[in-house]
RNA sequence: GCGCCCGUAGCUCAGGUGGAUAGAGCAGCAGCCUUCUAAGCUGUUGGUCGGAGGUUCGAAUCCUCCCGGGCGCACCA
């Protein structure tokens, strides 16, 4: 256990004598070096459920507070109320080894005790090639699916396919066209159908295998093999790109499956059962207004058809009966106006209002040479994922994606990406794993091999050194709040001040041949673990030199 | 017109779920290479947190209104 745990549990249980159990207890890091080594403003958030004065509850809980000896140096109460522990100063370095003892493991937990979650993105429809937006819901969802596994979740990757709908007829009937005109005969792209290059290349494809007489099909049976073609083409070339990008799926489902599995009588039977649907104008309705929507909403419309709200709720009703406790689906934000009338619906369905969560990604704007990247001549519209990746790497573009809150509108600087200076992030981070790295090397040692053990680790002193070991002290926090917030651009926020603090440490400090060189070999090494863990877990490369 | 998101340094953005004197990075300015990667480091300039009210011990954070930007508002997907 470390200082922090001990100084958490401590704290968590004097909140309980205190008569506030189960808390979640914070602990910071003060900016302010006066303000001790670990703070928390515990008083203070009990204030309102204790229904005292801050600084009255912190002099109680620094009077029940039970820390082993040797741990902290002094307690204060400060300000309005927080509590600064000032550790002794062997505390400060002892993280050192169990981080070094934790080794891969360092900053896992399990909070999340193993409950089933569904992580949801990208889920394009099988229409044309994945373009910057889905890759930006592609590291997201992946960063988020990862974090929650890391925080002790048990968590599913799943991508939906909707396959059934008339986006795909689009599509099929667009690329029968362009087998048309390749055959040398009139065909013309439908209404709002789809333009792109790829499918002109597909239809060459097709040609070339099946021959001419493909062309000479009748309608309907060209356009129904132009599907089947077209949806597992283009299926099979998503897939390519995301694996490409580093992101694996555990389940693919596909919209077919739930009309081939009954699910949706089944689904409207207990809509209806439990008393949420109606019938007017000739349509089957959805009271979703008793539920937060602002209008009900059209199942079944009078046509006899269904709008496309019904196999949405019927997957994720099907979601529940996996046993996932909750659903997180990353969806882009022109579909953020959906949200409500899906949340009704599950909560029609009786499911717990914290079941299903959206995070919405923002559209990705492009900019190369200081102006906007707006087409991509193989997709006919947007940039494609795929350019992106091949020009910035896989690495770059990741981190790109991850840098920024989901929720906030995103420019891509391309030349920013490619840069191989301290400007760009990623390579900043990634160099300082380098640089880590590099000691090892030089010295001719298996970074792996080093331990903690006997090692006299109160000669790490100087000051960029104890604000290193601070800053790695405080990985698992960061990853715990990156994941309970599934926001993954704290991650990379941290990692950037730790390699901040990395390169100043190398730049002023030397390790080999110094009189601190084993303690020193100790901190290179944790921070090299730590820059790796957190790299990897964005799906990102820790390179061992650059 | 209604709903959701956003507005923080010249630029790009953080701000740990209401806490201590609002932070980084670029860019600007001034410096640093006999060294394990200068692919880097150090110092410094720069703020009415869009505006106005409110809630309380305390607000960039919560509430109301206004201004500005984005996205949605179908018996389309």
């Amino acid at each position: 256990m470390t200082a922090l745990e001990t100084i958490r549990a401590a704290l968590a249980h004097a909140a309980s004598r205190l008569g506030a159990s189960d808390v979640e207890v914070a602990l910071e890091r003060p900016r302010d070096p006066t303000h001790g080594d670990v703070a928390t403003n515990l008083a203070l958030t009990l204030a309102k459920t204790l229904g005292q004065k801050p600084r009255a509850i912190a002099e109680r809980l620094v009077a029940t507070l039970e820390l082993p000896p040797g741990l902290v140096r002094k307690t204060e109460i400060a300000g309005p109320g927080f509590i600064n522990f000032f550790l002794a100063g062997e505390q400060v370095v002892g993280v050192l080894p169990s981080i070094i003892a934790a080794g891969k493991d360092y900053g896992k937990s399990d909070v999340g005790r193993k409950a089933k979650v569904n992580v949801e993105f990208v889920s394009a429809n099988p229409t044309g090639p994945l373009h910057v937006g889905h890759g930006r819901g592609a590291a997201l969802g992946d960063g988020i699916a990862a974090l929650l596994a890391w925080t002790g979740w048990s968590v599913t990757r799943e991508f939906y396919v909707n396959d059934a709908g008339t986006q795909i007829d689009k599509m099929a009937r667009s690329l029968w066209a362009r087998v048309q005109q390749q055959a040398g005969r009139p065909g013309a792209i439908p209404e709002g159908g789809y333009h792109g290059e790829y499918l002109n290349e597909l239809a060459a494809t097709i040609l070339k295998k099946e021959g001419k007489r493909f062309a000479d099909l009748p309608e309907d049976e060209g356009v129904r093999r132009s599907r089947e073609i077209g949806v597992s083409a283009q299926r099979a070339e998503q897939d390519q790109d995301l694996r490409e990008f580093g992101v694996r799926f555990d389940v693919v489902s596909r919209e077919s499956t739930i009309y081939e599995r009954r699910l949706i009588d089944a689904t409207l039977a207990e809509l209806a059962a439990k008393g949420h649907t109606f019938e007017a104008d000739g349509a089957l309705w959805l009271r979703t207004t008793a539920l937060g929507d602002d209008k009900d909403r059209v199942l079944k419309k009078s046509d006899g058809t269904y709008t496309y709200l019904v196999p949405d709720i019927a997957y994720h009703r099907d979601k529940h009966q996996r046993g996932f406790v909750k659903a997180i689906d990353v969806w882009g934000a022109d579909h953020h106006g959906y949200i409500p009338r899906m949340r009704a619906a599950l909560q029609a369905l009786g499911y717990p209002g914290d079941f299903f969560h959206v995070e919405i990604v923002q559209l990705v704007r492009v900019m190369r040479g200081g102006e906007e990247v707006r087409f991509s001549k193989r997709s006919g519209e947007f940039v494609s994922l795929r350019d992106l990746f091949e020009e910035t790497g896989v690495d770059a573009a990741r981190y790109f994606f991850l840098m920024k809150r989901g929720d906030s509108q995103f420019v891509f600087d391309v030349d920013l990406a490619k840069s191989q200076t301290e400007e760009n992030p990623v390579f900043y981070v990634q160099m300082g794993h380098a640089r880590m790295s590099g000691i090892f090397r030089v010295a001719g040692r298996e970074p792996g091999s080093v331990r903690a053990d006997g090692v006299d680790l109160s000669v790490l002193t100087q000051p960029e050194e104890i604000e290193l070991v601070k800053e790695l002290a405080e990985f698992p926090d960061v990853l715990r709040r990156a994941a309970a917030a599934y926001e993954p651009h704290r991650v990379t926020g941290y990692l950037e001040g730790l390699a901040r603090i990395a390169h100043a440490w190398y730049h002023k400090y030397r390790v080999l041949g110094e009189p601190e060189e084993a303690a020193r070999l100790v901190l290179a090494r944790a921070v090299q673990q730590v820059l790796a863990t957190g790299l990897s877990l964005l799906g990102i490369r820790a390179p061992e030199r650059m």
